[in-house]
DNA sequence: TCAATAGTGTCTGTAAGACAGTATTGT
DNA sequence: ACAATACTGTCTTACAGACACTATTGA
């Protein structure tokens, strides 16, 4: 039952996804030391022996990024621990899934140095370290699922934001344009998706857009499904 | 980037659901060594140093209950390691979560002996050993949000059954009485979700009901809300 | 004035909830 | 016959998709 206490490293890679340059992107890290030294990784590290598994994912995430983690969303992903995914020895690592607005450019000499956006499909489907190209498939998979039942997709705009700058989160994580005039009805009728606050834009063509903030709503009901 | 390795017990631990007596229920095993000796606890243990942790979930899921995890539906739910989570050592686990159709009672001496069946509801709002009750809590919450999108209400189901059978999965797992022509209409109007076969159900009052199996759907379009 | 974007109204098809009505069995 | 359960049809309402139309700006 409970005879033998193998020791295994414990990880946290993270699959952090934002928009950027009207693109779903993923941050991804070179790797400097083998195994898969020169091959693009997630984020991540081992796990302190003191340290809950959120708060190693958090900190790896101000490591990598050099931002807190209050302004993003962060939640776990799923565990992979085939034996043999690491060549070194038996790691098990907890993914988790975060989810920002659009961000500056890595400084370099930071410790985000090394780390790059890129688009997130192209990424998905190309060679990672160890099993990453798995756990970015199902990170973008799940995000792009939970852009149907939750307001998640407000977690990819800045504070304030027009409905257009919001329809354009879907369309682009979704890969297909919606109906703008549809999203605008669908959205300001669902009850807690997104607050008007006493704003418009200016200076853009067209008629200034009425802005909004995150509602407090955790689920959409109903939801806004993506297939036909 | 990678100093410490530092050592971390990791274990699967499994809700296993299933309906019986018009209750859903959860298999519960007694802890027959400290800590938490003498408390109601998941069925779970260590994962073996060359073992996957599915392969290790479903070692533990035949040996508790005595079955093989063929005939049930197993996925990964959700990882818990917060430190001091077991006052031993350190331990990470990865829950598992595992629906049935009925089963026998776990025959006393097999391995499965110190295993029972309990209502899950009360199961989650009752002192268990570790974060157990956290992780049922977990499981059940997860396993009533997916019959809401995915045909899984089928796995509670016989390899035969009937629409009414059906139904009786959803009214027992989310506590509400569904309408039955409502019902029929829906399952039997969404494809891929059952399949009829040449068999009618006998010797039972009132007419005899249409058999079907599961059908290929992974997925239901559109879903079967349970809010109003 | 025109182009462009924001936002509203209207129509139509689909599907869910309510529930009347028909079908087929055991008692 | 009657009760019980299976199944079908109909009505109403809600909502998604399509798209005409109005509103408000910059060029």
């Amino acid at each position: 039952m409970s005879d033998s206490y193998p020791c295994f490293a414990v990880t946290v890679d993270l699959v952090v996804l934002t928009i950027r340059d009207e693109e779903l992107m993923v941050l991804l890290v070179n790797r400097g030391q083998p195994p898969f030294r020169g091959d693009l990784a997630l984020p991540g590290g081992f796990v302190h022996p003191d340290e809950g598994l959120v708060e190693a994912a958090a900190r790896e995430l101000a490591e990598e990024t050099g931002i807190a983690v209050g302004s993003m969303h962060l939640e776990q992903l799923a565990s992979y621990g085939d034996p043999g995914r690491d060549p070194r020895q038996r790691v098990v690592t907890v993914a988790y899934l975060a989810m920002t607005p659009a961000l500056p450019d890595p400084r370099p000499g930071s410790d985000a140095d090394g780390a790059s956006w890129l688009p997130a499909g192209a990424a998905a489907r190309r060679p990672l370290a160890f099993d990453h190209q798995r756990i970015l498939a199902d990170g973008v998979e799940r995000a792009r699922a939970k852009l149907e039942y939750t307001p998640l997709a407000t977690v990819f705009c800045p504070p304030e934001f027009t409905i257009a700058q919001l329809r354009r989160v879907y369309e682009i994580a979704w890969g297909r344009s919606l109906d703008p005039r549809n999203f605008h009805r669908k959205v300001t009728g669902t009850p807690g998706f997104v607050l008007p606050v006493d704003r418009s834009t200016a200076g853009t063509r067209g008629r200034p857009a009425q802005m909004y903030r995150r509602g407090l709503a955790t689920r959409l009901h109903p939801p806004l499904l993506r297939e036909d």
